[in-house]
RNA sequence: GGGCGCAUAGCUCAGUUGGUUAGAGCGCUACUAUCACACAGUAGAGGCCGGGGGUUCGAGUCCCUCUGCGCCCACCA
């Protein structure tokens, strides 16, 4: 038996990538009934999880370590439950991320750009790298447990991938809810593509407004200089952009405003550029707010773009790409934005036109990965009419087809979309899906699920594909059925579609989880998932967030070096309830290890428990026969039939957290302080020892089973000894129907319980308290 | 401006159909290296469950209100 002298202490390191291999040889992660193996068989229930498909760029972190931990626990458990469990691993191509960081280490190593490359060039060398470098992320996901099928891993630039992109474009451009035109769009001027508002943060922060005086024209259109007023009239008028005067076409007031009443249908005069634009009355602008007039700005706000149409206003872009002044901006052509702002005010300071500036807290737009300040502009792009397919999103939580836990979420997802807008799904980068659009040079549009070869509609052959690509989260949107084989009718599309669960954190829920509704709905006809599961984000110990600024990031690599995979999942599961923050910190990850290496040792006291019994006739044949059983049997049975009912319940209602608490309370206080003290002394009289050893095997056994979802490394682990040890043993009946391997073993059902545990937890209870006074 | 969450032991948090003396981890105090485990054991200190009001036989748990913190959404220059 020298095989199954366990070391003292639980070595994860050795256990982990051992483990890990074993699942993965022995085809475990697979499903039930995967088509490709063993044909369809509808008869055995699927359950599939959709993962959020992490960037390729990405770093595991531990976001990644908390959906991972949650998916795995779901799919864990599900399949012990005997559904034919699917997890397609896989990562997305993060369009903006991904170039960015190419561009970069091109810069660094070879110190060329992108644009002295080219685009295919370039295109070809981010492949290079995502080949080289993507495989990270999967590495980091397996050492995390992850058990999902390997051999389906996608990526959404994958060809499979590509062609469903491709699919959803063209019906959606041919049914009309994709459409092409300039619209007022978030631009970022240091990645030069346009961004959805989505991606567009808006913070407060210390500005400062700007006062200045809109000079009043002569009362007639007369010709002369118009640089000079005729009238020393002029309207206040304050801006956090004086930049923008360049491309004001009006000035609004309200139409009630008595200060400005009598200005309205008058003329005034651009600062510096000397250009004549009315003052209009607009119910929209409030007499209270800062001099109660507004500038007009039409090419660069989103009101002032609004109001411009209802008054039919002229719209004037004063940026251009990068967000430097362009031809419009007359002498201040050229300059970048923030210079022109700086000049353009100190010219109309020397003019007189400057009344003050103040400080001014305001909220100001940001892009999400550059950082920088984005503008809106007007550019021509690609828009989803998203109208319809957010109603159909709408429709199918609000009728239960789509339930959210937790609830109160879907009040913000009903919120999002009963006001959303057109989703500007076109970015000017080159890593992505490329639009499958040409143009002819007439201008005529030409789709395609293939490319074309001429102009479908003047039979040009002259035709160029449009240069954008497409937003990284329109593939991301099809991943539930995109990465089956769709549009494809594979087995697998078929067998596994709709999928069953959703998981992932809140803050993509507008990014990501809508989006494949919309979409599923969209084009399969179906609810893409049933369970749309929400977990919170990991903060500091503080409630802090993490960032290297700080300092107080954890690294998720670093925690399982030091105390093992199973401690930080464990921390991760037990530590937060769904939709809720969590703060994470080190210690917590540490008394989990503890709680390991207790499941270890006590695990260790019972083989080894079972090692030592002796062989007689008739010794295998022990059954839950509590006629015989002491009251401390009795009561540990008892609790373990309770823990099975509550477990079974929290795991019903999403209570993961909960559920594990309490298997972690059995565990420490009930077996392992109580019933294993008392065993040792129990396994001393001939006539409890065999029952003893039964009773601390089977209760062990279906421990571990609940574990595993939580802590599968030490789990399946231990339960390899204690199946191989009880297998050489007097009770090698007791694990006669033991499959090989804990992943695939069957879940502990729970039954009725019957009345006498309760009874029986209240007599052991009274004993505990009287054995606790006789220790003092 | 709208919506949501949190406030429970020194710290971080559980406590989901309202029910007997409110729990855990860490920290703290005392004792224990005894043959599963010192990554441990035993015993213990520590809580007007944010304030106020209400419903109820009974409220940390439900309702109202106030205070403080945090988050999300939104076009006020």
């Amino acid at each position: 038996m020298a095989k199954h002298e366990l070391p003292k202490a639980y070595d994860f390191n050795a256990t982990e990538s051992r483990i890990y291999a074993m699942w993965e040889k022995g085809g475990y992660f697979k499903p039930w009934n995967d088509p490709d193996l063993v044909g369809f068989n509808p008869a055995v229930e699927p359950f599939v999880i959709t993962i959020p498909p992490p960037n390729v760029t990405g770093e595991l972190h531990l976001g990644h370590a908390m959906f991972v931990s949650m998916e795995d626990l779901m799919v864990r458990y599900n399949r012990m439950k005997g559904y034919s469990t699917l997890w397609v691993p896989g990562s997305d191509h993060a369009g903006i991320a991904t170039q960015l960081m190419v561009e970069r280490h091109l810069l660094k190593t070879e110190e060329v750009t992108r644009e002295e490359l080219g685009r295919e060039e370039f295109v070809k060398r981010t492949w290079d790298w995502k080949r080289k470098y993507g495989g990270i992320i999967s590495n980091q996901i397996r050492r995390l447990g992850a058990s999902c099928d390997w051999g389906r891993e996608r990526f959404t630039l994958d060809e499979g991938l590509s062609r469903a992109v491709r699919e959803a474009f063209v019906r959606l451009f041919e049914k009309g809810l994709i459409y092409r035109g300039p619209r007022l769009i978030n631009w970022s001027p240091g990645l030069k593509t346009a961004v959805s508002d989505l991606e567009v943060e808006y913070n407060e922060e210390e500005a400062a407004l700007y006062y200045f005086k809109y000079m009043l024209a002569g009362s007639s259109s007369r010709g002369g200089s118009k640089t000079r007023p005729e009238s020393d009239e002029f309207i206040p008028v304050a801006t956090v952009r004086p930049e923008t005067i360049l491309g004001d076409t009006a000035v609004a007031v309200h139409p009630e405003d008595e200060r400005y009443k009598k200005f309205i249908g008058r003329m005034v005069i651009v600062p510096m550029l000397g250009r004549q634009i009315p003052v209009i009355s607009d119910e929209y602008v409030s007499r209270e707010f800062g001099t109660g007039a507004l500038k007009i700005t039409p090419g660069h706000d989103p009101n002032d773009y609004a109001i411009a149409q209802r008054h039919n206003l002229p719209v004037i872009s004063v940026l251009d790409e990068a967000a430097r002044i362009n031809e419009n901006g007359g002498p201040y052509q050229g300059q970048d934005r923030f210079e022109c702002r700086e000049k353009l005010w100190a010219d109309m300071k020397k003019a007189g036109l400057v009344i003050k500036t103040e400080k001014y807290t305001t909220t100001i737009p940001r892009s999400q990965r550059g950082g920088e300040i984005v503008e809106p502009m007007i550019s021509t792009q690609w828009f989803v009419k998203i109208e319809p397919l957010a109603q159909a999103a709408l429709a199918a939580v609000k009728d239960g087809r789509i339930r959210i836990v937790p609830e109160r979420f879907e009040k913000v997802y009903y919120n999002w979309l009963e006001n959303i807008k057109d989703w500007c799904i076109s970015r000017q980068l080159w890593w992505g899906h490329r639009i499958p659009i040409w143009y002819c040079p007439d201008g005529h549009m030409t789709s395609g699920r293939t490319d074309p070869t001429q102009c479908a509609t003047c039979g040009s052959k002259e035709i160029t594909q449009d240069p954008d690509v497409l937003d990284t989260w329109f593939s991301s949107g099809l991943w539930p059925f995109s990465t089956l084989g769709w549009p494809g009718e594979t087995p697998d599309y078929k067998y596994f579609y709709p999928t069953s669960y959703m998981e992932t954190g809140y803050d993509i829920l507008f990014f990501w989880v809508a989006r494949m509704i919309m979409l599923g709905l969209e084009f399969t006809g179906q609810a893409p998932f049933h369970t749309v599961y929400l977990h919170g984000l990991i903060r500091d110990e503080h409630g802090r967030k993490m960032s290297k600024t700080y300092g107080n990031v954890i690294d998720p690599l670093t925690v399982m070096d030091e105390l093992g995979t199973d401690a930080l999942r464990f921390t991760l599961l037990v530590g937060s309830t769904p939709g809720n923050d969590m703060n994470l910190s080190v210690k917590k990850v540490e008394a989990n290890r503890n709680f390991a290496n207790k499941v270890w040792n006590a695990g260790r006291f019972v083989i080894s428990a079972i090692s030592s019994l002796e062989e007689r006739p008739g010794i295998g044949n022990w059954s839950p026969d509590t006629e015989h059983w002491t009251l401390a049997d009795s009561w540990v049975w008892a609790r373990l039939r309770q823990l099975l009912n509550d477990v079974d319940r929290l795991f019903r209602t999403f209570q993961y957290g909960e559920a594990g608490r309490q298997i972690y309370e059995f565990f420490w206080s009930d077996f392992a302080d109580w019933y294993v003290e008392i065993a040792k002394g129990q396994m001393q009289a001939e006539e409890t020892r065999e029952q003893t050893v039964a009773i601390l095997t089977r209760i062990l056994d279906l421990s571990l089973r609940l574990l595993h979802p939580f802590t599968p490394f030490i789990t399946e682990e231990l339960w390899g000894h204690l199946r191989e040890t009880l297998l050489d043993s007097p009770f090698s009946k007791l694990a006669s129907d033991w499959p090989e391997a804990l992943i695939v073993a069957h879940w502990p059902e729970p039954h009725q319980l019957e009345g006498w545990e309760e009874s029986k937890v209240a007599d052991f209870t009274l004993i505990q308290d009287i054995v606790r006074s006789i220790r003092n």
